[in-house]
DNA sequence: TTTTTAAATTAACAGTGTTAATTATATTTG
DNA sequence: CAAATATAATTAACACTGTTAATTTAAAAA
């Protein structure tokens, strides 16, 4: 009994270490540049092996699909001791930019990419816990700004969907390599550093306005 | 003389052959699933013929990446007749998020993936001109509604990239997946359908208050 | 008609994710 | 303890991938 029970954790601490490595390589080179073989070289096993702890590429990416949300909501754990609802919503905002900015690969892993999301629906529970955990801290907090007289007569719904898709957009456009190009062109080289801060600090006017 | 002019001819109805193939495929697999080899095969030719035509498969992805913006361009022409700014800033918004709806490939090659961006950097100029060219519509349009009375003393560039931001981030979370999983979860059978539209119709309302 | 030039092709490289068959390693049984 | 069994890990193999270099084919010029 405590042979086997043994070996559970061993089969674990080598799962672990797969996915130490591939998370290296992923946030280093990207996820269609990292290969199995790599992956299996730098843990220091077949390449074949991989396959007895994870059900192929994607499974892995959803793994560290979910150590992201881990870190991302850690850092929400701060906005617990936020008082004032708009003040903690625009906490929130600032933590979902400034994590997106310093995991740049995380986020892509998270919100970008399809194969995480894909995998789920290939599996049986075709959930996105994480992603609904997130949206509905996003929720209550709208929903709390609402009490305090913020988007009257709009569903709190609605506006967390809008608040959500304006930061991603904000966040994706800037990793993909279109926001600088077209910050390039129509902003003055001081502006340029801080687009994401200049905009996102315009989006609060704009909310704060509408109570 | 007239024999090179007609073998410049043949070279660009080789090429546009080639792109006709290559974009069926990207339509119908996607890019990652489309191949140099299938791409061939469909045109009758060899795989490494594609490489006297274009530079890589990144350059291929550019060619429709511009086809992209040359058909968005198109559906917004229908914008010069709309008199009223804040009217054209809304129908520019629906043209935006259709055309995502109805062409999500193309979405994706023009505003997703980051290969034809790379591209454009990888060449000697620098500029993404599609996209800029967009972009300055929206400003204008933004600006247009300033005289009118709306987004007073913001700057109309970050009004244009948010209400950018917003809208592109409702279209990628939609066709990434993401959106569906967080509708399902938190919002009725009904609304599910036309989230999108809903959540649009919501901005605008918002906006609409922002005079 | 021969020479030159350009276009297209085949062969090859160095990889990719993944499955099936095989070997090595523990674990359990006689 | 030795033999049989179960499991973990490996090697071999498949069917691909983008791309480059060398080679052949076709067309134009001399």
């Amino acid at each position: 009994m405590g042979r086997k029970e043994k070996n559970e954790q061993q089969r674990e601490g080598i799962r672990q270490m797969i996915l130490k490595e591939a998370k290296n390589l992923f946030l280093k080179d990207g996820y269609e540049a990292t290969s199995m073989r790599k992956i299996a070289q730098g843990a220091g096993i077949s390449p074949t092996t991989i396959y007895l702890y994870y059900k192929d590429k994607s499974d892995m990416a959803y793994a560290l699909h979910k150590e992201g949300f881990k870190i991302l909501g850690k850092q929400f754990m701060v906005l617990q001791s936020v008082e004032n609802a708009f003040e903690r919503l625009k906490a929130m905002g600032k933590i979902y930019l400034r994590f997106a900015l310093e995991n740049p690969d995380f986020y892509e892993i998270m919100f970008i990419m399809k194969e995480p999301i894909e995998f789920l629906s290939k599996q049986d529970t075709c959930e996105w816990e994480e992603g609904e955990q997130a949206f509905n801290s996003l929720l209550n907090t709208v929903a709390d700004c609402k009490k305090e007289g913020f988007f009257k007569e709009m569903d709190e719904r609605i506006v967390a969907l809008n608040i959500w898709a304006l930061v991603h957009g904000l966040c994706s456009l800037k990793l993909q390599g279109h926001l600088d190009h077209v910050a390039a062109a129509h902003l003055g080289e001081d502006m340029q550093r801080d687009v994401l801060d200049d905009a996102y600090n315009g989006l609060i006017l704009m909310i704060s306005s509408l109570r």
